[in-house]
RNA sequence: GGAGAGUUGGCAGAGUGGUCGAUUGCACUAGUCUUGAAAACUAGCGUGCCGCAAGGUACCGAGAGUUCGAAUCUCUCACUCUCCGCCA
C-alpha cells in the first residue's frame, strides 16, 4: 500500500510512475487525497466533540461525589445529544477509513525508475546471462526422462490429487530433497536464519504482503477455517514481522524458509504448464530481508548475486531480466526475473523472482524501524526464490542427460550421494 | 471435543464504575557521584490519529452493548493456561 504522506507529497511523481504499468492512476489519485482531507477533518470535529463529552462527563461526577444530584441530572440530559452526534460521526470516520483504505490497496506499487514501461514478458529487459544456451533439438524433455528413470509420477499424482501434483519417487525424491538442502545450506553461509513457517495463513497475513485482496482466486481456501494455503514462503516468513517495530541496529533482519507453495493456477492448460512446468503443488526455498530504505536496493543486488552463485554452482545457464512495469507484479517497485535454459524443451523457464518491495509492503503490515532517537519509519521488504524446485529440477535433468545416464552437479554429490541416474 | 481459569505498556504485575493511559518493580536511555565500573540518586522511557506547535483524542486480547462516565458491568468471538478425552 503506498502512503498517502507520499502521494500527497509527490503527487504527479506517483501518476507518472504507474503510468509504466500501464495505469492511469490520476483519478484514484485525487480521489485518496480527497478522502484523505475528508478523514483528517471528521478526525478534528469527533476529537473535538469527545472531548467536550469528556469534560462534561468529569463535571457530573464531581457534582455527585459533592450531592448536587440535581444539577447533575440535568447535565445528564444535556448530553444524550452530544453522545449521539458523537456516534454518528464515528460511523462516518470509519466508512471513510475503510474507503480511504480500499482505494489505497487498489493501487499497485509504484515502479523503481530504473524499470521501463512495457507492457508484457515481452518487453522485459535482459540484464546479463551466463553459461551457453546450447541448441539441442535432440534433447529431451523432463517428463520423458522422469517416466524413463522412474523419478516422477504424474498420473499417480493426478489419482490421488489432480493434475499438478506429482509423485517424487525414488531418486527423483532423494534429488529434490537434496537441492532443498542445498539451498539452505548456502543461504545460512550467505547469513540467513533459517525458519519453517506455517503453510496455512489468515486472512490479516494475505493482507500484509498483498495477495489479499488482489490475487484472491489464486490461492486454496481452507473455508471452514478461513485459512489460505501458502502460494509462497514469502507470506508467512514476512508477516512474522507484521505489527513489529524493530531497532535501527538489529537491521538487516534476513531469513531463508523452505515451504511447499500451492496455487490453484486457475485456467492454465497445454504444453506450457506440462510436466513440471507449472504445478499446484511446488516446494521453493524463499529468502526474505527487511531492511534500512537507504540500503534496500543495494541488499537487492546481493540477494540476485546470491540466486546467481547457486545457479552457477548447478551448472545451469541463465539469464537474469528486468520486468518492465507491465510484468511485475502487483507489490513490487523492482522485481529481477532469473530464468534458466533447459535443453529439453529448448526454452528459458522463470525460477526465481528477486524483488524489492519498499514500504508497499511494510505499510501494510505495520512494519517499521526504530532508529536510537525514537525516529520511526517504514521498513523496506525483500524476497527472492533461492529456489524454486521444479523447473530447476527440470533443468538439472533436461541438461545433463547424455542419452544414456543423467549426471548429478558436483555440488548435490554430497547430499544426493550419488552422481548418476541411470 | 468437555470442564474451569485467564488475556493490562519490552517483561513482571496492581487496579472491579468517576481526573486511570493506567500504581509499582525489572529492563532500557541520559545525567549526578566514581580513576573506571558497580551501587545509589535524578530525569526520561508505549502506539495510532488531528495539529506548525502548544495541545487534543483514541487504544488495558478483538468486536458489540449498558451508562452522563467502562481497564473495571453484560454479550459474542479469538487466543493462552490447567484438568479430562483423543492423537502423530
Amino acid at each position: 500500500m503506498l502512503e498517502v504522506s507520499q502521494i500527497r507529497a509527490n503527487r504527479q511523481q506517483a501518476i507518472d510512475a504507474l503510468k509504466k504499468r500501464h495505469i492511469d492512476a490520476e483519478q484514484t489519485v485525487n480521489d485518496v487525497i480527497g478522502l484523505d482531507d475528508k478523514r483528517k477533518h471528521a478526525q478534528f470535529t469527533l476529537d473535538q466533540n469527545l472531548g467536550e463529552a469528556k469534560k462534561v462527563a468529569s463535571e457530573i461526577g464531581q457534582m455527585m461525589k459533592e450531592g448536587r444530584h440535581e444539577e447533575a441530572n440535568s447535565a445528564k440530559e444535556k448530553t444524550s445529544e452530544l453522545k449521539k452526534y458523537n456516534q454518528e460521526l464515528d460511523q462516518e470516520l470509519k466508512q471513510i477509513e475503510v474507503d480511504l483504505k480500499n482505494a489505497l490497496a487498489g493501487i499497485p506499487n509504484t515502479p523503481h525508475e530504473s524499470v521501463a514501461a512495457g507492457r508484457s514478458s515481452e518487453d522485459n529487459e535482459t540484464i546479463r546471462s551466463w553459461g551457453k544456451a546450447e541448441d539441442a533439438s535432440h534433447a529431451t524433455p523432463h517428463w520423458d526422462l522422469a517416466k524413463t528413470y522412474n523419478l516422477i509420477d504424474f498420473e499417480l499424482g493426478v489419482k490421488i490429487s489432480g493434475a499438478g501434483f506429482p509423485v517424487y519417487m525414488g531418486k527423483g525424491a532423494k534429488l529434490q530433497r537434496s537441492l532443498i538442502q542445498f539451498f539452505l545450506d548456502q543461504g545460512e553461509k550467505a547469513g540467513y536464519t533459517e525458519v519453517i513457517p506455517p503453510h496455512l495463513v489468515n486472512a490479516e497475513s494475505g493482507f500484509g504482503t498483498g495477495q489479499l485482496p488482489d490475487k484472491d482466486g489464486q490461492m486454496y481456501h481452507a473455508v471452514e477455517d478461513d485459512l489460505y494455503l501458502i502460494p509462497t514462503g514469502e507470506v508467512p516468513i514476512t508477516n512474522i514481522y507484521r505489527d513489529i517495530i524493530v531497532a535501527d541496529e538489529d537491521l538487516p533482519i534476513k531469513n531463508i524458509g523452505y515451504t511447499p507453495c500451492f496455487r490453484r493456477e486457475a485456467g492454465s492448460y497445454g504444453k506450457e504448464v506440462r510436466g513440471l512446468n507449472r504445478l499446484h503443488q511446488f516446494d521453493k526455498v524463499e529468502i526474505v530481508q527487511l531492511s534500512r530504505p537507504e540500503e534496500s536496493y543495494a541488499a537487492l543486488e546481493v540477494m540476485v548475486k546470491h540466486v546467481e552463485s547457486l545457479l552457477q554452482q548447478l551448472e545451469l545457464p541463465y539469464r537474469v531480466l528486468r520486468l518492465c512495469g507491465g510484468d511485475m507484479g502487483f507489490t513490487s517497485a523492482l522485481t529481477y526475473d532469473l530464468e534458466v535454459y533447459a535443453k529439453g524443451q529448448g526454452r528459458w523457464l522463470e525460477v526465481s523472482s528477486v524483488s524489492n518491495f519498499e514500504t508497499y509492503q511494510a505499510n501494510r503490515m505495520k512494519l517499521r524501524i526504530k532508529s536510537k532517537d525514537g525516529e520511526k519509519r517504514l521498513a523496506h521488504t525483500l524476497n527472492g526464490s533461492a529456489l524454486a524446485l521444479p523447473r530447476i529440477l527440470a533443468a538439472v535433468l533436461e541438461n545433463n542427460c547424455d542419452g544414456n545416464e543423467i549426471k548429478i552437479p558436483a555440488c548435490l554429490v554430497p547430499y544426493t550421494k550419488f552422481d548418476s541416474i541411470a
